[in-house]
DNA sequence: TATAATTAGATAATGATTATCAAAATAGAA
DNA sequence: TTCTATTTTGATAATCATTATCTAATTATA
Protein backbone atom coordinates (compact mmCIF):
# COMPACT_ATOMS: atom_id res chain seq x y z
CA UNK A 1 0.00 0.00 0.00
CA UNK A 2 2.22 2.46 1.14
CA UNK A 3 5.02 1.27 -1.78
CA UNK A 4 2.29 2.56 -3.93
CA UNK A 5 2.66 5.58 -3.39
CA UNK A 6 5.66 5.79 -2.96
CA UNK A 7 6.57 4.59 -6.56
CA UNK A 8 3.75 6.54 -8.04
CA UNK A 9 4.75 10.00 -6.53
CA UNK A 10 8.10 9.34 -8.40
CA UNK A 11 6.78 8.09 -11.51
CA UNK A 12 4.52 11.20 -11.63
CA UNK A 13 7.98 13.44 -10.79
CA UNK A 14 6.69 14.38 -7.52
CA UNK A 15 9.41 13.86 -4.22
CA UNK A 16 8.94 11.50 -1.70
CA UNK A 17 8.36 12.86 1.48
CA UNK A 18 7.83 11.83 5.24
CA UNK A 19 5.29 14.27 5.41
CA UNK A 20 3.54 13.02 2.19
CA UNK A 21 3.71 9.17 3.25
CA UNK A 22 2.55 10.30 6.84
CA UNK A 23 -0.59 12.25 5.10
CA UNK A 24 -1.55 9.18 2.85
CA UNK A 25 -1.23 6.53 5.52
CA UNK A 26 -3.69 8.56 7.96
CA UNK A 27 -6.10 8.60 5.09
CA UNK A 28 -4.98 5.13 4.80
CA UNK A 29 -6.11 4.16 8.23
CA UNK A 30 -9.40 6.27 8.98
CA UNK A 31 -12.41 5.46 7.75
CA UNK A 32 -13.55 9.14 9.05
CA UNK A 33 -13.19 11.18 6.00
CA UNK A 34 -10.71 13.58 7.58
CA UNK A 35 -10.73 17.45 6.41
CA UNK A 36 -7.41 18.97 5.88
CA UNK A 37 -8.02 20.40 9.59
CA UNK A 38 -8.63 16.90 10.95
CA UNK A 39 -5.63 15.72 9.18
CA UNK A 40 -3.30 17.77 10.76
CA UNK A 41 -4.61 17.80 14.49
CA UNK A 42 -3.54 14.15 13.98
CA UNK A 43 -0.13 14.09 12.67
CA UNK A 44 0.26 17.24 15.27
CA UNK A 45 2.00 14.60 18.04
CA UNK A 46 4.38 13.37 15.33
CA UNK A 47 5.01 15.98 13.78
CA UNK A 48 4.82 19.08 15.69
CA UNK A 49 6.83 20.87 12.98
CA UNK A 50 3.98 19.99 10.25
CA UNK A 51 2.36 23.32 8.23
CA UNK A 52 -1.32 23.05 7.90
CA UNK A 53 -0.42 24.34 3.96
CA UNK A 54 2.00 20.94 3.58
CA UNK A 55 -1.75 18.91 4.45
CA UNK A 56 -3.46 21.12 1.82
CA UNK A 57 -0.60 20.87 -0.89
CA UNK A 58 -0.15 17.18 -0.33
CA UNK A 59 -4.23 16.13 -0.60
CA UNK A 60 -3.95 18.36 -4.00
CA UNK A 61 -0.93 15.88 -5.21
CA UNK A 62 -2.41 12.58 -3.96
CA UNK A 63 -5.79 13.80 -5.61
CA UNK A 64 -3.68 14.56 -8.74
CA UNK A 65 -1.89 11.33 -9.27
CA UNK A 66 -5.31 9.83 -7.93
CA UNK A 67 -4.29 8.24 -4.81
CA UNK A 68 -7.18 9.98 -2.59
CA UNK A 69 -10.97 11.45 -3.84
CA UNK A 70 -12.18 14.70 -2.46
CA UNK A 71 -15.48 14.87 -0.80
CA UNK A 72 -17.58 17.85 -0.42
CA UNK A 73 -20.68 16.79 1.46
CA UNK A 74 -22.35 20.37 1.80
CA UNK A 75 -20.08 21.41 4.55
CA UNK A 76 -18.04 24.30 4.64
CA UNK A 77 -14.52 22.20 4.01
CA UNK A 78 -13.72 19.41 2.03
CA UNK A 79 -12.98 16.39 3.24
CA UNK A 80 -10.19 13.40 1.95
CA UNK A 81 -10.87 9.67 0.73
CA UNK A 82 -7.92 7.23 0.66
CA UNK A 83 -10.74 4.77 -1.04
CA UNK A 84 -10.80 5.89 -4.32
CA UNK A 85 -13.77 3.08 -5.66
CA UNK A 86 -17.07 4.94 -6.50
CA UNK A 87 -19.16 4.50 -3.45
CA UNK A 88 -21.81 7.33 -2.24
CA UNK A 89 -21.74 8.64 1.63
CA UNK A 90 -24.10 9.60 3.93
CA UNK A 91 -23.45 12.63 6.31
CA UNK A 92 -25.16 12.89 10.22
CA UNK A 93 -26.61 16.30 10.32
CA UNK A 94 -26.15 15.95 13.99
CA UNK A 95 -22.51 15.20 14.62
CA UNK A 96 -21.29 15.95 11.25
CA UNK A 97 -19.77 12.67 10.44
CA UNK A 98 -19.47 11.46 7.07
CA UNK A 99 -19.88 7.15 6.98
CA UNK A 100 -19.56 5.33 3.33
CA UNK A 101 -22.25 3.22 1.94
CA UNK A 102 -20.72 -0.20 0.56
CA UNK A 103 -22.44 -2.77 -1.51
CA UNK A 104 -24.85 -0.79 -3.35
CA UNK A 105 -25.58 -0.68 -6.92
CA UNK A 106 -26.36 2.09 -8.75
CA UNK A 107 -25.64 0.77 -12.05
CA UNK A 108 -29.31 1.49 -13.34
CA UNK A 109 -29.51 4.61 -11.93
CA UNK A 110 -25.73 6.06 -13.71
CA UNK A 111 -26.96 3.68 -17.08
CA UNK A 112 -30.39 5.73 -16.91
CA UNK A 113 -28.21 9.15 -16.61
CA UNK A 114 -26.05 8.71 -19.09
CA UNK A 115 -28.55 7.57 -22.13
CA UNK A 116 -30.74 10.54 -20.66
CA UNK A 117 -28.08 13.56 -20.66
CA UNK A 118 -25.71 15.23 -23.60
CA UNK A 119 -23.17 15.60 -21.24
CA UNK A 120 -20.17 13.17 -21.99
CA UNK A 121 -19.91 11.61 -18.08
CA UNK A 122 -16.75 11.03 -15.83
CA UNK A 123 -18.08 10.93 -12.63
CA UNK A 124 -20.40 11.83 -10.17
CA UNK A 125 -20.71 11.64 -6.28
CA UNK A 126 -24.11 10.39 -4.08
CA UNK A 127 -24.26 12.06 -0.50
CA UNK A 128 -27.35 11.09 1.69
CA UNK A 129 -28.24 13.10 4.63
CA UNK A 130 -29.90 11.86 8.12
CA UNK A 131 -29.37 10.73 11.54
CA UNK A 132 -26.74 8.70 12.43
CA UNK A 133 -27.27 5.65 14.91
CA UNK A 134 -25.24 7.12 17.83
CA UNK A 135 -27.16 10.69 17.54
CA UNK A 136 -30.44 8.47 17.48
CA UNK A 137 -29.80 6.60 20.69
CA UNK A 138 -28.61 9.92 22.51
CA UNK A 139 -31.92 12.14 21.16
CA UNK A 140 -33.84 9.10 22.42
CA UNK A 141 -32.14 9.42 25.65
CA UNK B 1 -45.66 31.60 -7.02
CA UNK B 2 -44.27 34.64 -6.22
CA UNK B 3 -47.63 35.11 -3.78
CA UNK B 4 -46.73 32.01 -2.16
CA UNK B 5 -43.25 33.76 -1.11
CA UNK B 6 -45.13 36.66 0.11
CA UNK B 7 -47.55 34.26 2.53
CA UNK B 8 -44.73 31.96 3.36
CA UNK B 9 -42.56 34.82 4.81
CA UNK B 10 -45.41 36.62 6.59
CA UNK B 11 -46.74 32.75 7.89
CA UNK B 12 -43.24 32.29 9.49
CA UNK B 13 -42.57 35.69 10.87
CA UNK B 14 -40.55 37.46 8.41
CA UNK B 15 -41.25 40.54 6.91
CA UNK B 16 -41.70 40.46 2.82
CA UNK B 17 -39.20 42.90 1.05
CA UNK B 18 -38.51 43.89 -2.37
CA UNK B 19 -35.20 42.72 -1.71
CA UNK B 20 -36.11 39.16 -0.49
CA UNK B 21 -38.78 39.14 -3.66
CA UNK B 22 -36.53 40.23 -6.21
CA UNK B 23 -33.48 37.35 -5.20
CA UNK B 24 -36.33 34.76 -5.15
CA UNK B 25 -37.81 36.07 -8.53
CA UNK B 26 -34.25 35.96 -10.24
CA UNK B 27 -34.04 32.28 -8.65
CA UNK B 28 -37.65 30.66 -10.19
CA UNK B 29 -36.32 32.60 -13.36
CA UNK B 30 -33.05 31.20 -14.18
CA UNK B 31 -31.91 27.43 -14.84
CA UNK B 32 -28.22 28.27 -13.95
CA UNK B 33 -28.42 27.46 -10.23
CA UNK B 34 -26.71 30.39 -9.22
CA UNK B 35 -24.73 31.72 -6.48
CA UNK B 36 -25.07 34.28 -4.07
CA UNK B 37 -22.48 36.66 -6.20
CA UNK B 38 -23.90 35.64 -9.37
CA UNK B 39 -27.47 36.62 -7.89
CA UNK B 40 -25.59 39.78 -6.49
CA UNK B 41 -24.46 40.65 -10.27
CA UNK B 42 -27.91 39.87 -11.83
CA UNK B 43 -29.73 42.73 -9.41
CA UNK B 44 -27.46 45.39 -9.94
CA UNK B 45 -28.84 47.04 -12.10
CA UNK B 46 -31.96 47.06 -10.81
CA UNK B 47 -31.17 47.25 -7.04
CA UNK B 48 -28.00 48.92 -7.17
CA UNK B 49 -27.90 49.56 -3.90
CA UNK B 50 -28.34 45.95 -2.71
CA UNK B 51 -26.14 44.32 -0.31
CA UNK B 52 -24.35 41.07 -0.97
CA UNK B 53 -24.99 40.35 2.90
CA UNK B 54 -28.60 40.77 1.79
CA UNK B 55 -28.27 37.74 -0.78
CA UNK B 56 -26.85 35.64 1.54
CA UNK B 57 -28.81 36.25 4.52
CA UNK B 58 -31.92 36.04 2.52
CA UNK B 59 -30.79 32.75 0.60
CA UNK B 60 -30.91 31.66 4.07
CA UNK B 61 -34.22 32.39 4.92
CA UNK B 62 -35.50 30.90 1.81
CA UNK B 63 -34.20 27.71 2.57
CA UNK B 64 -35.49 27.71 6.03
CA UNK B 65 -38.68 28.09 4.85
CA UNK B 66 -38.19 25.41 2.12
CA UNK B 67 -38.78 27.49 -1.21
CA UNK B 68 -35.43 26.71 -2.58
CA UNK B 69 -32.22 24.59 -1.99
CA UNK B 70 -28.81 24.68 -1.59
CA UNK B 71 -26.60 22.77 -4.09
CA UNK B 72 -23.09 22.09 -3.38
CA UNK B 73 -21.70 20.60 -6.44
CA UNK B 74 -17.47 20.31 -5.44
CA UNK B 75 -16.86 24.21 -5.84
CA UNK B 76 -15.96 26.67 -3.41
CA UNK B 77 -19.55 28.17 -3.41
CA UNK B 78 -22.42 27.50 -2.81
CA UNK B 79 -25.10 27.18 -5.55
CA UNK B 80 -28.99 27.77 -5.09
CA UNK B 81 -32.17 26.28 -6.92
CA UNK B 82 -35.55 27.56 -6.49
CA UNK B 83 -37.13 23.55 -7.78
CA UNK B 84 -37.19 22.00 -4.45
CA UNK B 85 -37.80 18.53 -6.14
CA UNK B 86 -35.80 15.83 -5.68
CA UNK B 87 -33.60 16.12 -8.72
CA UNK B 88 -29.93 15.43 -9.64
CA UNK B 89 -27.15 17.85 -11.13
CA UNK B 90 -24.38 17.48 -13.56
CA UNK B 91 -21.85 19.97 -13.86
CA UNK B 92 -19.26 20.44 -16.40
CA UNK B 93 -15.52 20.42 -15.10
CA UNK B 94 -14.65 22.65 -18.01
CA UNK B 95 -17.24 25.90 -17.90
CA UNK B 96 -18.63 25.08 -14.56
CA UNK B 97 -21.78 24.98 -15.67
CA UNK B 98 -24.93 22.95 -13.53
CA UNK B 99 -27.68 21.91 -15.07
CA UNK B 100 -30.57 19.53 -14.46
CA UNK B 101 -30.86 16.18 -14.65
CA UNK B 102 -34.84 15.34 -14.93
CA UNK B 103 -36.94 12.53 -15.39
CA UNK B 104 -34.93 10.21 -14.27
CA UNK B 105 -35.78 7.35 -11.77
CA UNK B 106 -33.70 6.49 -8.43
CA UNK B 107 -36.16 5.35 -6.38
CA UNK B 108 -34.51 2.31 -6.40
CA UNK B 109 -30.83 3.50 -5.55
CA UNK B 110 -32.46 5.50 -2.41
CA UNK B 111 -34.60 2.52 -0.97
CA UNK B 112 -31.34 0.31 -1.14
CA UNK B 113 -29.42 2.68 0.83
CA UNK B 114 -32.04 3.17 2.90
CA UNK B 115 -32.47 -0.88 3.60
CA UNK B 116 -29.04 -1.00 4.18
CA UNK B 117 -27.70 1.79 6.22
CA UNK B 118 -28.39 2.22 10.12
CA UNK B 119 -29.26 6.20 9.82
CA UNK B 120 -32.32 7.64 9.79
CA UNK B 121 -32.09 9.23 5.89
CA UNK B 122 -34.14 12.63 5.88
CA UNK B 123 -32.40 13.65 2.04
CA UNK B 124 -29.93 13.20 -0.99
CA UNK B 125 -27.92 14.89 -3.34
CA UNK B 126 -26.61 13.53 -6.37
CA UNK B 127 -24.13 15.31 -8.40
CA UNK B 128 -22.67 13.94 -11.96
CA UNK B 129 -19.68 15.32 -13.61
CA UNK B 130 -18.52 15.98 -17.47
CA UNK B 131 -18.46 17.90 -20.10
CA UNK B 132 -20.77 19.73 -21.21
CA UNK B 133 -22.64 19.48 -25.01
CA UNK B 134 -21.14 23.17 -25.58
CA UNK B 135 -17.74 22.36 -24.47
CA UNK B 136 -18.44 19.15 -26.08
CA UNK B 137 -18.26 20.96 -29.35
CA UNK B 138 -16.21 23.52 -28.55
CA UNK B 139 -13.02 21.23 -28.06
CA UNK B 140 -13.35 19.49 -31.16
CA UNK B 141 -13.01 22.80 -32.79
C1' DT C 1 -50.14 58.48 11.72
C1' DA C 2 -47.40 56.37 15.52
C1' DT C 3 -44.72 52.71 17.18
C1' DA C 4 -42.41 48.37 18.00
C1' DA C 5 -39.95 45.03 15.71
C1' DT C 6 -37.38 43.63 11.86
C1' DT C 7 -34.37 44.38 7.99
C1' DA C 8 -30.97 46.51 4.73
C1' DG C 9 -26.70 48.09 3.80
C1' DA C 10 -22.01 49.15 5.13
C1' DT C 11 -18.32 47.11 6.80
C1' DA C 12 -15.53 44.31 9.91
C1' DA C 13 -14.54 39.61 11.19
C1' DT C 14 -13.98 34.83 10.40
C1' DG C 15 -12.48 30.55 8.47
C1' DA C 16 -10.91 27.72 4.70
C1' DT C 17 -7.81 27.62 1.16
C1' DT C 18 -4.00 29.41 -1.72
C1' DA C 19 0.26 32.11 -2.70
C1' DT C 20 4.96 33.53 -1.54
C1' DC C 21 9.56 32.75 -0.35
C1' DA C 22 13.82 31.46 2.04
C1' DA C 23 15.75 27.41 4.38
C1' DA C 24 15.78 22.45 4.33
C1' DA C 25 15.28 18.07 2.08
C1' DT C 26 15.37 14.94 -1.90
C1' DA C 27 17.27 12.50 -5.96
C1' DG C 28 20.55 11.61 -9.08
C1' DA C 29 25.23 12.26 -10.80
C1' DA C 30 29.95 12.16 -9.89
C1' DT D 1 29.74 9.17 -0.17
C1' DT D 2 29.63 13.93 -1.67
C1' DC D 3 27.87 17.49 -4.68
C1' DT D 4 24.28 19.94 -6.76
C1' DA D 5 20.10 21.07 -9.22
C1' DT D 6 15.47 20.86 -8.15
C1' DT D 7 11.70 20.41 -5.25
C1' DT D 8 9.49 20.86 -0.89
C1' DT D 9 8.64 22.50 3.70
C1' DG D 10 7.10 25.65 7.09
C1' DA D 11 6.07 30.31 8.25
C1' DT D 12 3.29 33.68 7.01
C1' DA D 13 0.63 36.79 4.14
C1' DA D 14 -3.10 37.01 0.90
C1' DT D 15 -7.46 35.75 -0.97
C1' DC D 16 -12.16 34.47 -1.24
C1' DA D 17 -16.66 33.00 0.45
C1' DT D 18 -19.46 33.56 4.14
C1' DT D 19 -20.99 35.44 8.67
C1' DA D 20 -21.35 38.94 12.35
C1' DT D 21 -22.17 43.65 13.91
C1' DC D 22 -24.44 47.84 14.08
C1' DT D 23 -27.39 51.78 12.88
C1' DA D 24 -30.61 54.01 9.68
C1' DA D 25 -34.48 52.67 7.06
C1' DT D 26 -38.44 49.83 6.39
C1' DT D 27 -42.34 46.94 7.56
C1' DA D 28 -46.52 45.59 9.97
C1' DT D 29 -49.89 46.71 12.93
C1' DA D 30 -52.75 49.50 15.99
MN1 LIG E 1 -15.61 6.95 1.64
MN1 LIG F 1 -31.72 22.10 -10.18
ZN1 LIG G 1 -24.49 11.68 14.42
ZN1 LIG H 1 -19.15 23.28 -20.44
Amino acid sequence: MEKNVTDLLREKGFKVTPQRLAIYKILTMTKTHPSAEMIFSQLQPSYPTMSLATVYKTVDILREIGMIQVLNAGEDSFRYDADTSDHPHVRCMECGRVDDLHDIDFSDFVDGVAKRTSYRLTGQQFYFYGICPDCQKRSAN
